[in-house]
RNA sequence: GUCCCCAUCGUCUAGCGGCCUAGGACUCCGCCCUUUCAAGGCGGCAGCGCCGGUUCGAAUCCGGUUGGGGAUGCCA
């Protein structure tokens, strides 16, 4: 959503305005607020205004402007467009549990509607502290233009509280009042509050508002179909694609291809957020909600991966590796070596979390090289004679490059003992990373060194 | 239940009446390249939910139906 916001405020020379509304005292979550920051942060869709940096148009919580909403309150009360609501929830609770039942329409059967507080204390299921609720009235319209979809029908609207009994005011309220207060043009929000719009557009009339424009975006689902939540997608997080080594700039491109067409050069769908910008059309919003597949994202990943200079991709690696938990306080040798190694794995990267892992061959002391099971059984009967002969070949090798160790392993081997290239250097790969697969032979066996080298050989060539 | 939204390959999509025997991307499968694995190149499998209508002509327009989603809260 705010990736939709930012590029529509960009494109039009707008502000994005980051407001926290957290009207509903029972559902605060420690830290919950932090993570938005962080989120929007490491994305680079940094707001303008926000309770962070403030604004003219502050506070920015919600909770903070409690007083802002109550005069207005106190007019929609005067003018008869809202009533006090002294029903407890056991009553409401009971009221719908008996509408269910019966199968009839819902909504408020607006008992309090007309009566003082001593005329309703003398009915059943009153409650001390009132609520306020909207009246809608019978012609209350049901349209409005929505800027993704056209003209947009909805559901008639409940008496929808507007200020609950612990004076915090609801969403629909809230968000009303702010946006005409913050002068805010373009409503970008989910499709789930395309039934609330009517109210909305109501508050806004009752209070002599002018209405902003509205974009109701398609919902994000899960793989089963349902409106994604935390609970049965940890994805839903975003901050989870950063923990498992998702690129920033993947994970934005892959957020816009699920929304917007692609917008790239010919038609890509690797397109910067400038291109998309430029691009930007409120009507190209796709209507239906896409189910993530995390498959097109690896591959987006990998190709940002790949697309990185080897001296960012590096700092990338050890700064994902610090925050893991991987390695903690790298030293100059350990950094220079994954600056060495990465060229060797940068297009056999789908995540950042699997750089380590690649490389830990060379990082590991020769000693510590254990020889998986599956690699052992590669092994032919002339690994031995290989090894041997790759040592002597090696051991007398200048200068101890791979440009100068591939021709020479190649003349020895392939050509000398006539042995195929893919049974030539399967020893040595076993030998130099335990691994079946590795990064390039030559090229590590540069970085580990001639020492090194022949050490791990030999290491294998007695355990034989 | 009621109301609203939506509907093209497994997934993301192009298509806005003839250019469509439906194009692209990801996945998957072959082949090439190759010291393994990748990356790259080439090729392949796979889709307009269904029924009516409008029209000379429908993936595209209309109606219905089915399917999915959302709303129906003193949640947002």
């Amino acid at each position: 959503m705010a990736l939709f916001d930012l590029a529509w405020s960009r494109h039009t020379g707008g502000q994005f305005v980051l407001r926290i509304e957290d009207t509903d005292r029972h559902r605060l979550v420690e830290g919950s607020e932090e993570q938005i920051y962080d989120t929007l942060r490491w994305l680079g869709l940094d707001p303008e205004e926000s309770p962070e940096l403030g604004g003219v148009y502050g506070p920015y919580r919600q909770s903070e402007r409690l007083d802002t909403y109550r005069p207005h309150v106190e007019q929609l009360l005067e003018d008869g467009h809202a009533y006090h609501c002294w029903c407890s929830s056991e009553r409401l609770a009971g009221m719908r549990a008996e509408q269910q039942r019966t199968k009839s329409s819902g909504g408020y059967d607006r008992l309090c509607l007309g009566k003082s507080a001593q005329e309703r204390a003398e009915l059943p299921g009153f409650s001390e502290t009132p609520v306020v609720r909207m009246h809608i009235p019978d012609d209350v319209s049901l349209e409005f233009e929505d800027l993704i979809r056209g003209t947009v029908k909805a559901p008639r609207p409940d008496d929808q509280v507007i200020l609950k009994a612990d004076g915090f005011p609801t969403y629909h309220l809230a968000v009303v009042v702010d946006d005409h207060l913050m002068n805010i043009t373009t409503v970008v929000r989910g499709e789930e509050w395309i039934s609330s719009t009517p109210k909305h557009v109501l508050l806004y009339q009752w209070l002599g508002w002018e209405p902003p424009k509205f974009a109701h975006m398609p919902l994000l689902r899960n793989t089963d179909k349902s409106k994604i939540s935390k609970r049965k997608n940890p994805a839903a997080r975003l901050m989870w694609f950063r923990e498992r080594g998702y690129l920033p700039e993947a994970l934005r491109n892959f957020l816009q291809l699920l929304a917007y067409p692609p917008v790239g050069e010919d038609d890509s769908e690797v397109a910067s957020f400038e291109e998309f910008v430029a691009a930007f059309d409120w009507q190209k919003v796709n209507t239906t909600g896409p189910i993530f597949d995390v498959k097109k994202l690896d591959w987006l990943n990998g190709h940002y991966i790949r697309q990185l200079s080897g001296t960012e991709l590096s700092a990338r690696i050890i700064n994902f590796a610090e925050e893991s938990g991987a390695l903690t306080d790298p030293t100059d040798e350990q950094v220079a070596l994954v600056a060495r190694a990465t060229p060797l794995i940068q297009e056999r990267l789908t995540l950042l979390s699997e750089a380590l892992g690649k490389i830990n061959f060379l990082i590991r002391s020769d000693d510590d090289i254990e020889i998986a099971d599956d690699a052992r059984a590669q092994l032919n009967d002339d690994a031995p004679q290989v090894l041997d002969a790759a040592m002597a070949a090696l051991a007398e090798l200048n200068p101890f490059t791979a440009e100068a160790i591939q021709p020479r392993l190649r003349a020895v081997l392939v050509e000398g003992l006539g042995i195929k290239p893919k049974f030539a250097f399967t020893p040595l790969r076993v030998g130099i990373t335990g691994q079946r697969v590795s990064p390039p032979l030559f090229e590590s066996m540069e970085i580990l060194g001639r020492k090194s080298t022949l050490l791990r050989l030999q290491g294998l060539a007695d355990s034989l």
